[in-house]
DNA sequence: TAGATTTCCTAACGTTGTTAACCATGGCGC
DNA sequence: GCGCCATGGTTAACAACGTTAGGAAATCTA
């Protein structure tokens, strides 16, 4: 049975290749540039092949928006081991939008609508579970309470790809802004915006 | 000369109507059905007088653009009027984030990063100087002094997208979320963030 | 060596944006 | 009123896209 492995090796190795062709266009070229005659022409093959390995061109781009997450969530967090809970933060943020512009064609399709919504959610999770561990470390070190830890989340998360995707602002004032963004979110959650205090922010505010 | 004018009128005219069924394909089936002939067929022409009245497809989206930032503009003025500087806020970001949630695909096409950045930016500078206003009476009435009046009119506009964009979430946990993260932020500011006091923070880091 | 399977390619279909060539209708000068 | 011309419309076509069918060729199996 060496023959069928040898042959599923190979297999996957085109499968490997055709990904990573897709990668590069897309990276180096734009999603415009991203066709599967392009690609399969950058792998040597004529374009059915690429539907031998993919259903289709929806599943191609579903593998790189996954691949790209995976690569964002690793670079992320090899980037920031930090001990205190705000800078670590404060650094992941940096990163997440250093990311962002340093990839900007590929965090596009990271985030285009038009892919499968649920499929995305499902390729994201990964990155929302450890954003999510972080902020109840965060929560937990300030004594603070979230009234709704998956809101809190989705706050900071959203807010950071809102940022990231502003697009001008080249990528230092970006990544000052996300700093400075969540920093004011995390100081104003200290002071229990969510904690629903009516009283109290009437009396700030006034 | 009674005639060419008229003729201008009848121009206008379908001109008008062309925008409006595309706007009418755009947000009852999305931006896949927004094609070119589908559009000249619901006008009753034929695809190529399309090009009579826009240079090609991207010009034609981009006044669709044009025309969904200036109805979310004027839908969220309208919506709210409100004293209480704070409370406006609040409810701008509501509204907004309900804008996006009525309007999905033309929200969608609204922040395409595919349409032209310079194009996209030209066109969102009314909602972007409106937003700059309340942000100095606001700032003004809380003795805050912002460091950067523009990066911070960035961080809300962003923040307010990237929660709108969100996706799953129905809208009415959206509105609150994006009101909830607004005042979050509000807050952290009259903390001083961005006053750039580093003792500060530490204190309250502490 | 003959048959079966796998792998790849050429050719094609339908649809997209876009352009060229043509037709007709209606306003203008005589 | 008649012929001319511009204007506005249509049909037909092109290139490129995603995708599929059918066949050739190489490779394994017996």
């Amino acid at each position: 049975m060496s023959i069928s492995t040898r042959r599923a090796r190979e297999r996957a190795n085109t499968h490997e290749r055709i990904i990573e062709a897709a990668l590069h266009v897309l990276e180096t070229e734009g999603p415009a540039a991203l066709t599967i005659r392009r690609i399969a022409g950058d792998v040597e093959y004529s374009a059915p092949v690429v539907y031998q390995h993919f259903a289709n061109k929806d599943a191609l781009v579903l593998e790189l928006v996954a691949h790209g997450h995976r690569l964002m969530l690793t670079e992320v967090l090899h980037a920031v081991q930090e001990a205190d809970v705000d800078l670590r933060m404060r650094r992941i943020a940096s990163e997440y939008v250093r990311f962002a512009g340093e990839h900007p064609h590929l965090y596009q399709v990271m985030n285009d609508p038009a892919v499968d919504t649920d499929e995305r959610r499902r390729v994201v999770e990964p990155a929302i579970d450890s954003l999510k561990e972080l902020l109840t470390t965060w929560s937990a070190a300030h004594d603070v309470v979230l009234a709704d830890l998956d809101e809190a989340c989705e706050a900071l998360w959203g807010t950071m790809h809102g940022i990231a995707s502003l697009g001008h602002l080249g990528n230092d004032r970006a990544r000052r802004l996300a700093e400075h963004t969540l920093q004011a979110i995390l100081l104003g959650w200290r002071t229990k915006v969510f904690a629903n205090d009516q009283n109290q922010q009437k009396e700030m505010r006034g």
